[in-house]
DNA sequence: CGCCGAGTTGAACTGAATCAAGAAACGTGG
DNA sequence: CCACGTTTCTTGATTCAGTTCAACTCGGCG
């Protein structure tokens, strides 16, 4: 099995030969350049994605202003997760600060193999778990935190994404604007 | 089935008789007063709740303040998430804010059932899926949001909290401080 | 009754937002 | 490959939301 989304989600739960195929045939690679829209604001989301390569970037609108929500870089889940798992409309739009390779599963193909096996029930019940206690941290770094500690924060976390996120996209990634964040990095 | 607890669970996935027996089998109901400790700080949280009528508060220390992370009511589940799903210790502490029925599932028990029967592998993922979006959900109200913003968002979403729980602890759990919280309150 | 923790109210202070003007970086077309 | 225009980032001055510190009020409980 060489493909890089079989083997990546496989590091969370081990899958049988007939999982890790049934899998397979599910996912299409896309090979997408930058600035490309993943998932759509005010449609139900009907795929979730696996950025193999790449950087990825959920934002929505608020008071006509963009608020950065979530980033996922190379190995890492993108999707808009709301609008997959509740089955509703969302205003977040997911799009590609860079060019990426990503891998994408349907809603209904995801649906059918969990129905069909058990371990594939049980790799997404890991993976949503990881993505909770992400989620959690993610919380915990912006719950009653400054605008120093946060982006103290994001440099012990994923210190990469200084680098490639431009940065007016962080400072609503970190609850700041983007000349708070200026001025705290030019202090470092 | 009379089991308070069962049933609930089985609103968010149907589970054969079989499963709902084991479930109900490893699951033990505890009558307990206002401030007993479910999870004490520090140690791997081994048991998950459902507070089938109470209050818990979910806190942890930040430079010597109490810091509110979740408020779990009647009908919730309540639980050191963090440590629980990873396994590793936390300093989320988990109290009881009223005299409280609440049921207790055991780590091991829950892997067992998974296991098991294929179905409360679903329903386990069902139930985080649906936790990752009341945790989102309670993102997005603190993401970028003023104190006033936070405390309608509240208002909208769980009013009776707002009775219910402590100015002091509600304040953190909207991040702010409770002279704010009692100043928002009095504009309203 | 009178204490004590919880909540309120006031005044001063401060971290971060806003408003505004430059400086750098970028990419596009000549 | 350079020049121009556009966007992104920086820097400064001002304003404002929310914190801090402190005093006072209220309601429950011994």
């Amino acid at each position: 099995m060489q493909n890089p989304f079989v083997t990546a989600l496989t590091q969370f739960s081990l899958l049988s030969e007939v999982s890790q195929q049934d899998l397979a045939a599910v996912s299409r690679r896309l090979v997408l350049e930058k600035g490309h829209v993943l998932v759509q604001a005010g449609k139900v989301s009907d795929y979730i994605y696996f950025i193999e390569q790449g950087l990825s970037r959920t934002y929505y609108l608020k008071e006509g202003r963009e608020v950065t929500d979530w980033l996922s870089a190379d190995g890492e889940i993108a999707g808009s997760i709301v609008s997959f798992l509740s089955r509703q409309p969302d205003g977040r739009i997911i799009h590609l600060l860079e060019p990426s390779v990503v891998w994408a599963v349907s809603y209904q193909s995801l649906e059918m193999l969990y129905a069909r096996h058990h371990d594939m029930e049980r790799l997404g019940r890991l993976l949503v778990s990881h993505g909770l206690l992400q989620l959690q941290h993610r919380f915990d770094a912006l719950h009653m935190a400054t605008a120093l500690e946060r982006y103290q924060g994001l440099l012990a976390n994923k210190p990469s994404l200084l680098q490639r996120v431009p940065l007016g996209m962080l400072a609503s990634y970190l609850g700041m604007t983007p000349e708070t964040l200026s001025r705290i990095r030019a202090q470092v």
